[in-house]
DNA sequence: GCGACAG
DNA sequence: ATCTTGTCGC
C-alpha cells in the first residue's frame, strides 16, 4: 500500500521522466571537470542531520581541485525508490557553494536503474541542468529482475534489461571485488557512462574517485562533528 | 506475520 | 545510511 506522499512523489517523477534523454549532450573532449556527491547521516537529539559533500575532479589529471560541504537537518524519511526527495535539498544547497562549474556529476545511487527511471542521478539532473551518472554499491531490484554477475575481470559488465530496455549495468571495477551498478542519469549514454566510470577507478576503491572522495570527506566531517559532543 | 529494501 | 572487532586474504 502506497502512502499519500508517495503518490505525490510518483506524480512529480513521472512528469520529469518524459524528458529523460539517454544520449550525450557533450563531446568527450569537452569533459574537463567531474563532480562526485555523497551524504552521511547522524542523529542530533530528535533531529536527523546530514552532511553533503561535493568533490570536483579534473578529468585530465585525476586530481581533486575543490571540495565543498554543508550540514543541515533532514526532514524526509528514507523510502526505497524515493531517495532523491530525501537528499536533493542538501545537494542543491551544497552545489551553490561551488566555485567551479562541473561538466558532469556522479551520484552515490541509481539513475535510470529505478522503478520510474528516476533515481537520484536522473532526478538531480533536472535541477542541476547537467549530465549525470548513477553509481550504486548494491542492487535495487526492479520488477523481480535479478542482475547477472559479470565475469571476474576488470571492465566486465552485464546489462540489466527490463522490458527490453537497458536500465543499467553491473560493472566489475576490480578483480575479486563485488561489481558496482552504473546507470545513466541523464543526457549521457550507457557506454559513455561506463567508460568514464572505468577511467576514474584507482586501486583504493571499487568506486570512481569523485564519489569515493565525497564519501571519505563526508565521514571525516561527521567524525569531527560528533566528537564535539 | 515475513521478506525486501539505492542511501 | 548506521550500529561495530576481529579477521581472512591479496
Amino acid at each position: 500500500m502506497k502512502s499519500k506522499i508517495m503518490e505525490v512523489f510518483d506524480g512529480i517523477q513521472s512528469d520529469l521522466s518524459h524528458k529523460i534523454r539517454l544520449k550525450n549532450s557533450f563531446a568527450r573532449e569537452d569533459i574537463r571537470l567531474i563532480a562526485g556527491v555523497d551524504l552521511a547521516y547522524w542523529e542530533e537529539g530528535e533531529a536527523t542531520v546530514a552532511c553533503c559533500c561535493i568533490c570536483v575532479l579534473d578529468f585530465s589529471t585525476k586530481k581533486i581541485i575543490e571540495i565543498k560541504s554543508l550540514i543541515d537537518e533532514v526532514n524526509v524519511a528514507y523510502m526505497p525508490g524515493y531517495l532523491s526527495f530525501r537528499e536533493l535539498p542538501l545537494i542543491m544547497q551544497t552545489f551553490k557553494k561551488l566555485s567551479n562549474d562541473p561538466d558532469l556529476v556522479m551520484f552515490d545511487g541509481n539513475g535510470y536503474l529505478h522503478p520510474r527511471n528516476m533515481g537520484i542521478a536522473t532526478h538531480a539532473s533536472f535541477h542541476l541542468n547537467k549530465s549525470t551518472i548513477g553509481i550504486a554499491k548494491s542492487y535495487l531490484k526492479i520488477n523481480s529482475v535479478d542482475f547477472i554477475m559479470p565475469s571476474n575481470n576488470v571492465g566486465a559488465f552485464t546489462d540489466i534489461v527490463i522490458n527490453r530496455i537497458v536500465y543499467g549495468r553491473a560493472l566489475r571495477t576490480h578483480k575479486n571485488v563485488k561489481p558496482i551498478f552504473v546507470s545513466c542519469g541523464n543526457w549521457i549514454d550507457i557506454d559513455t557512462a561506463t567508460e568514464i566510470t572505468l577511467e576514474l577507478i584507482n586501486n583504493e576503491s571499487r568506486l570512481p574517485i569523485p564519489v569515493r572522495q565525497a564519501d571519505l570527506e563526508t565521514k571525516k566531517i561527521k567524525r569531527r562533528k560528533s566528537l564535539l559532543f
